[in-house]
RNA sequence: GACCCGUUCGUCUAUCGGUUAGGACUCCAGAUUUUCAUUCUGGCAAGAAGGGUUCGACUCCCUUACGGGUCGCCA
């Protein structure tokens, strides 16, 4: 038997980390035994649903990084896969029930009639659950199809994870109440039911419940921040799931070759985004200098800042201090622009110590006599001007840095002055000076 | 309210009856980097509470508390 999985989101709004998450877990699940994940979109509240919801979820699945087997765009031979399309499918399965003398009409929807016992599940996280269908007052017959003709999601979802032959459905915790209805549907047709696995629900670090408008809740929202997506990925892994090991960066693929449901919590997960901007800098950290920087370019465009062309060179040297793309126009500006600020907190502590603010425009006249520039040569002018002066090369390292950037923290001094070049280097070593002079 | 699921450092987690309860994020300290950051090392910090079962319980059972979920002609 071949595992096919499947992600069934309704189009009522943005791709929010829960689905992300379940979409994931299908995903991997489907990988890890050589599976296909399918993707159906479940636009049966005809009311809800909108193209920018719809075009959400593609636009996430395809940030992500989860492409489907089968489902919109890419077809497969269990479609249509948007279920506004298969009404006639609905209505067949529907004539069953009604031969079988399953449902009864109410007020003009339909309902079907749950057999009075007690049901148990055996989920692949939760384990054996029984919810007692004698309790009618618990579980009153559930409407299948509305008074105007169309199915309510509880039809529809086990209707097509049967003729889709789903065999694993992977989905939030707040379906386990579900799952006894959809084994009753599924008994009353004579099918074999998919295993079920529902995954705990992702709450917001307060402990509340994680809804949409709450922070880092839309994956749309996280491009933009500067993340990217397999640190999302990785991270939304994390929560509810564990490797076992000591790991905990792994790229997609290596989240499939390891990927268990045994291995899924029971327990919800806090959503962390200090750590998740971690996880961020980890997977910024091994992407190679050029990768870097074409990811970074448009942040930096968008701050209004230009990109010389030695960009590659000026990224590379911010890599491994960010944590959020976002994050590269601030760290980078001073390497950008011909003009900077200088931080007044920066210019009050060099100012504090006068004997090494004293020896700056000594550096910028050694500077300007260096013949062909390079941060070693400039390294080398400021440990003459420094021996010269008594005083321990180390400390004019700050005044220096403050000087060139204007900030305390930043790239390597080496780099800097060889990203900056000589001309800008002497001319604000020299502004520098002067502004601590007045 | 009824019915389900859950509860290990602040957070994410390991542990599947016997451990000094381990790791990661955050925070603090030290080291390295002649500068900043990275990095490295160390440190702070946990079994919700009460009963059982057992030679022995974080681990199994019960109760309570707390958290979450579900009780729609939403999905």
């Amino acid at each position: 038997m071949t595992v096919r999985t499947r992600f069934a989101p309704s189009p009522t709004g943005y791709l929010h980390v829960g689905g992300a998450r379940t979409a994931l877990f299908n995903w991997l699940f489907a990988r890890r035994h050589g599976g296909t994940f399918v993707l159906r979109v479940e636009d049966t509240d005809e009311a809800r649903n909108t193209e920018e919801a719809r075009q959400a979820i593609f636009d996430g699945m395809g940030w992500l990084g989860l492409q489907w087997d089968e489902g919109p765009q890419v077809g497969g031979n269990y479609g249509p896969y948007f279920q506004s399309e298969r009404k006639g499918v609905y209505d067949a399965w529907f004539d069953k029930l009604c031969a079988g003398g399953r449902v009864y009409e109410d007020a003009g929807a339909w309902r079907f009639r749950f057999e009075r016992k007690p049901v148990t599940m055996n989920d692949l996280v939760c384990g054996e659950v029984t919810i007692d269908y004698r309790d009618e007052s618990n579980t009153p017959d559930m409407v299948i199809r509305r008074s105007d003709g169309s199915y309510v999601f509880h039809f529809v979802n086990v209707v097509d994870d049967l003729e889709m032959a789903i065999t694993h459905v992977i989905r939030g915790e707040d379906h386990l109440m579900n799952t006894p209805k959809h084994l009753q549907l599924i008994e009353a047709f004579g099918g074999v039911a998919p295993q079920y696995a529902h995954i705990p629900l992702i709450l917001n670090p307060d402990g509340s419940k994680m809804s949409k408008r709450d922070a880092g809740a839309a994956v749309s929202d996280y491009p933009r921040q500067g993340f990217l997506s397999a640190a999302v990925v990785n991270f939304i892994a994390l929560l509810g799931w564990s490797s076992k090991s000591a790991e905990e960066i792994f790229s997609l693929d290596q989240l499939a070759e390891r990927f268990s449901l045994e291995a899924v919590n029971r327990a919800p997960a806090r959503f962390d985004l200090e750590k998740c901007r971690w996880v961020n800098q980890q997977h910024l950290a091994q992407l190679s200098g050029p990768a870097f920087a074409q990811l970074a370019a448009p942040f930096v465009q968008q701050a209004g800042l230009p990109l010389p062309e030695n960009f590659e060179a000026i990224a590379t040297a911010v890599k491994d201090k960010v944590r959020l793309l976002s994050e590269v126009p601030e760290a980078t500006a001073f390497l950008l622009l011909d003009k900077i600020e200088f931080e007044a907190e920066v210019v009050a502590k060099v100012r504090a110590n006068a004997a090494t603010a004293g020896l700056l425009d000594p550096l910028a006249l050694a500077f300007a006599g260096i013949g062909e520039w390079s941060g070693h040569a400039a390294k080398a002018a400021l440990q003459e001007v420094a021996g010269a002066a008594g005083v321990k090369p180390g400390q004019l390292m700050f005044p220096l840095r403050a000087a060139l950037s204007g900030r305390a923290h930043g790239p390597d001094l080496g780099d800097i002055l060889d990203l900056l070049g000589s001309a800008r280097a002497i001319s604000r070593v020299r502004d520098f000076a002067k502004l601590l002079a007045s």
